[in-house]
DNA sequence: TAATCATGTTAACAGTGTCAACATAGGATG
DNA sequence: CATCCTATGTTGACACTGTTAACATGATTA
């Protein structure tokens, strides 16, 4: 039996993604990651300043993930630059609804991502690939209103993703197939997407 | 010093609702609202099951108050129906900002909100404050587009007090002339709605 | 008046993040 | 090779948390 670990950190944060995303971030604590590495309680505190860095790093790696899934779909090149487009509107929504816990982790306030600038660089970048397709959607816009473009169409996706989940719409008076906003649209999202995004 | 408080309750539930938005819903603890009380640990437990039971009432009194602020500005008789749905679209905007926490813990998902009917009840509720003035806006609109419409407008309206405080776009190389969305928008949030609502 | 019941208290439990003090091992330096 | 340093681990403790069980109080009601 060896003292030393020699990957504990890696570990931890594999681990910790693996938990964050099963539990959920609010029900994952550093002890039972710890004890889950076959670690002392205290021994993440060797590589984690706090809990909260340690969540950092699951929320990181939580944008990398999404940026690299946003970029794949951005990425086929048979396909028409409106097409790419639909293509990552429904691989976002497939994340948030796929990676549900780490998706709320993502976008929580447990985390202040000024404390993060590598969270907060990751978090950018995710969103600098929206950016990049909007703008060959329509060459020659302005920089306000690629702006607008940027903020409205990623505003309507992560709203997308919380009404799939029925946060707010569950069995509401809206008259659906299914008798509320998750019937009505996961049995079509590119549809939906294609009108609400007016293409 | 009498043994019955008399009012606990209400007191438990108006204190935790400034301590949330003070210290948000992550750092407010059942024993110290309790103590701000002046009444024992364990004292909620007579009237709350659990802490989750206690935020889900913070939660909900959020709910009722941004209704209660679409409402007021829709009811404003004199304004266009356009103008109604800019002044709610601000309200919205407003109320996401200066409410920052406890905006919060209404989109978190530490409070499951199946197991809260009323909760999920004023959610829909406030929800429907805009279904009522966009199926004004656009008479004879089918539900089918009415709904694609609410979500889209729900969704902009709520990414965008994401954006504006920050969380995903701080210094970000969008060229703005604060260097952020922040500084870009908070100066015309009225001028922003109108070019994204298309309006 | 007596009993019931809602509402309060005290004590305790298991769990949490975090820190200080100590232990170990492996690499760098003489 | 011997020695020291440093990274990385452990143990023990602290203050705090949500929650429950057992008990106390006092207002309402039979």
């Amino acid at each position: 039996m060896k003292y030393h670990h020699g990957n504990l950190k890696e570990e931890l944060i594999s681990s910790a993604c693996i938990v964050c995303e099963s539990d959920g971030y609010d029900r994952m604590s550093l002890r039972s990651i710890a004890k889950e590495a076959k670690v002392s309680q205290t021994a993440p505190y060797r590589h984690f300043k706090t809990k909260e860095s340690l969540l950092a790093e699951v929320s990181n790696r939580g944008y990398i993930e999404l940026k690299e899934i946003l970029h794949n779909a951005n990425a086929k090149k048979t396909l028409s630059t409106k097409d790419r487009f639909l293509e990552m509107g429904q691989a976002y929504i497939e994340f948030g609804l796929s990676k549900r816990n780490t998706y709320d982790l993502m976008h929580s306030s447990v985390i202040d991502k000024t404390q993060f600038p590598e969270l907060l660089n990751s978090a950018v970048g995710t969103f600098e690939e929206l950016v990049y397709v909007l703008a060959e959607l329509n060459p020659g816009i302005s920089a306000k209103d690629l702006d607008i473009k940027c903020i409205h169409h990623w505003a309507l996706v992560h709203g997308l993703v919380g009404l799939l989940r029925n946060e707010h719409l569950a069995s509401s008076e809206i008259d659906t197939p299914a008798g509320n906003a998750m019937g009505l649209v996961r049995s079509d999202i590119k549809n939906f997407l294609i009108s609400a995004f007016e293409l």
